[in-house]
DNA sequence: CACCTTTATGTTATATTATTACATATGTAA
DNA sequence: TTACATATGTAATAATATAACATAAAGGTG
């Protein structure tokens, strides 16, 4: 025994089911819905959807993925640290979700919150468009 | 007979299921669910989800009403004409939904999108907020 | 270590949200 | 009239998500 070191670093705590998970929304590198990934895992032992849900939800507050509301599918993270402020490209034809960095967006947000004395803890940005592949065809 | 004269205006084109449900979200002036919906038009006879996920649609469609994503509940829209584009300002403790004008908005969105070469058909923004009621409790 | 608390897991059942399929009716236009 | 598009009614079912309860593992304290 002597180091069981206990690596309890706050950065690599997730449990086996919510890595699970997270590889394989991290391998697909596209949005999966929670039943679409529950059939991918029924060999990893999971079945049962609250298995699932369970997962997304930690790894959604962990800031690891990200819920596509409008389409009700998951997606990892493309940036370092969202803080939950997400921005989405959506297409409406093929359904390809595409994260994109905020920063430009940052000005006319807080000018909106101040202008209307909100109180905003997070906010979620959802662009509907015809992506190039799409365009092209 | 005689006049049946055809009142075909475009602009009161809503059929009879349309009317009643947009009346009721209208004098609710808060966002509700499909099925409470449903729930409060047992009255006036409409008794399946179809019957109100149809009138939602077509209601959606026309601008008349907007869809809060994140909580499956639709609302009446607060603005004269938003072209699909919406913003809402959400709180995270009681729900309520409120639109808001996204003029300040148009700048930062418009170089976002330019930036990334977007084909931006439309968006829809949520803030999640802690609203005023909700803030002094 | 023993003890307690928190967090995660497994499992079954059920709730909530939304659509498919098909028959009928109504509106609109040539 | 005929044809076509749009709306309705109704039943069944699909897709998404949570409740409830039992058990297990992890973490902190003394
Ligand atoms: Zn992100
Ligand atoms: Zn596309
Ligand atoms: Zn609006
Ligand atoms: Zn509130």
């Amino acid at each position: 025994m002597s180091s069981t070191h206990t690596h309890s670093k706050k950065s690599q705590s997730l449990t086996k089911n919510q890595k699970i998970v997270l590889n394989l929304l991290q391998n697909s590198g596209e949005a999966l819905k929670a039943y679409s990934i529950l059939d991918s895992l029924k060999k990893e032992g999971l079945k049962s959807p609250l298995q699932i849900y369970r997962a997304l939800d930690k790894l959604v507050e962990l800031g690891k993925i990200h819920k596509i509301e409008s389409r009700n599918s998951f997606i990892v993270c493309n940036n370092s640290n969202c803080a939950s402020n997400t921005v989405f490209a959506i297409c409406e034809r093929c359904g390809n979700v595409k994260e994109i960095k905020n920063s430009d967006l940052s000005e006319g947000v807080k000018e909106l919150v101040k202008k209307n004395r909100m109180n905003v803890t997070r906010y979620n940005l959802e662009f509907f468009v015809l992506c190039k592949s799409c365009k092209t065809n």
